[in-house]
DNA sequence: ATTTTATTAAACGGAATTGTATAAAATCGT
DNA sequence: ACGATTTTATACAATTCCGTTTAATAAAAT
């Protein structure tokens, strides 16, 4: 009942999302015989089978997958820690983990987080694009976007605002087809919409079943697809204000006709709160994500927390 | 920048806990050089010391000490790993990591687990006693009896009622001084309560000043020292109900004067609805402490949880 | 049908990590 | 003030762990 090393459950992780020794001392830079050992050592102790052989790889029974999310936990925590042991004291330097849609990953942080980069040569980033609402509590990341507020305790939360949606397409496109007034001009227009339901789709629906009218000519889940798609010509979409006002081939349509609206969060763990790297990013985030949504959608910072983060 | 070995990151935490890398070889079951080589080599991948020197043990320096709760957060994975792997699929057996408070785990819980003990001989226990709400999506405990609601998702969470708080004596002590009828007579009689101003205590005070009435004769801040002062008989206090009803040597006095009540909620995390040796100890405890608290305190399962463990 | 490319499993030599032994320094207690 | 018991740090030997190589097998592609 020796206990056992802590790499041997990292091994086990990587056989689990790889689905076979061979991939997994790949992704790890160990050799097959070495990943082979490990799995044999943790199924000794646990005195079962943790997967099943074959020559297609190895696929983990149940008590493996049960296993798989705690595996995961354990690496989010390395993970963090070394991000940890990279910040000197007094000094904003390592790598910060954000977490964020794919939207505001690829729109909006870039410009946001560059001027930062520069001023602290230190800095790294590593950007989570997800629109999962992944657990600060966890640390999968240290500072995190949301569209929906965070619930958890033990977190830093500062409510920026809210990020208008309104609907736009190229100017080309409206000169060829012509301005719908209202939303039941859109029917026969091109437009860009959803695909599937997804949760955020439907509480979108369901607030303002008019948007369902048009039957979408163009049809995907990703919102950075539907924004490339807007800028690309395709027709009509909605998009967040900002993004859309920006570009100056666009021109925004049905002016306030679209009451729909994201609010905005961001949060990070208070344990960073005095870790130099994480406040730095976070103060950017909030000045430069509010300057983002500009004054339409700024609210009063509704919800101080009780210590914020410029403590 | 060659990634680590997570192995680093336990004796990272050895050392942190015991103060030295003597201890922490000790504790790991490693020798002291080995121990050093393992910080230094953490220390050469942080850039930076991690802990200072000194003859009586190592200091850990800020940013040591910033990544301590993440080596915690492995820790307890890694731990809830080892149980989740202990499991045998159809078959209850493996070690069960229970939260609870003091009070709960020494009076109550031994007479609820014996018989499930008994039942399944593969069944093991771990008894993590603490007031402080240990955080079960961190996994640090499988199931979780609670006194406030736990508001985290993801947990599957029985409410099972209230906890009814009665004032008891020794009998032989009530023959010696009286019977109290109204909280204003325990001046000047011998009264067990509590030291310090927890954040618990305050909460009661301030609901029902009336208590802060006696100033105590003997403090103590833990709620089984009092229990065994009022069953040595060092005078009246404030106990669980059931408890004091079940010692034949105890009296309740003040009835209906101490409108107070513990609510009691058993949790665990949704991940291990289908284990069944989780499965079977939250349904023994559901079932015992209901029997526990008896009818009086029992409330409908008022806030049933979406799917049920009995699912 | 045959070749190619996956995979896991087993045997052996080498390298890296670990343990043992020792020294040096400082704190604690007498 | 001085010995006893801590502690960390360094040098050397041994064991463990890892990588290389090989074989065996099955699935996919030609």
């Amino acid at each position: 009942m020796d206990t056992q090393s802590w790499d041997y459950y990292r091994t086990f992780l990587a056989v689990l999302e790889s689905g076979s020794l061979s991939g997994a001392a790949r992704r790890l830079g160990l050799t097959q015989p070495t990943v082979g050992r490990h799995i044999e050592a943790l199924e000794r102790d646990a005195c079962q089978q943790l997967f099943t052989r074959s020559q297609r790889g190895l696929e983990p029974t149940d008590t493996a997958r049960a296993m798989k999310p705690l595996a995961e936990a354990m690496a989010a925590s390395a993970d963090a820690m070394r991000r940890a042991s990279s910040e000197t004291r007094d000094e904003v330097s390592g790598s910060v983990r954000i977490s964020a849609s794919d939207v505001i990953a690829v729109e909006v942080l870039p410009d946001i987080l560059a001027p930062v980069m520069a001023a602290y040569p230190g800095l790294e980033f590593e950007l989570s694009v997800s629109d999962a609402v992944e657990d600060l509590l966890n640390r999968k990341a240290d500072i995190a976007l949301r569209m929906v507020e965070p619930s958890q305790s033990a977190l830093v939360v500062r409510h920026i605002g809210k990020i208008q949606i309104g609907c736009f397409a190229r100017k080309d496109v409206i000169a060829r087809v012509g301005t719908p007034q209202t939303i039941e001009d859109l029917k026969g227009l091109p437009t860009i919409g959803f695909d599937r339901e997804l949760a955020y789709v439907r509480d979108v629906l369901e607030a303002f079943p008019d948007l369902a009218l048009p039957g979408f000519t163009f049809r995907s889940d990703s919102n950075l697809a539907q924004l490339a798609a807007i800028r690309a010509g395709c027709g009509f979409g909605l998009c967040q204000k900002p993004l859309g006002e920006r570009d100056p081939a666009l021109t925004e349509v049905l002016h306030g006709q679209i009451p729909f609206q994201l609010p905005l969060w961001i949060a990070m763990h208070e344990d960073l709160r005095r870790s130099p790297r994480c406040r730095v990013v976070f103060d950017a985030l909030v000045k430069g994500m509010s300057a983002y949504i500009g004054r339409t959608g700024k609210a009063a910072n509704a919800r101080p927390t009780p210590d914020s983060a410029q403590g």
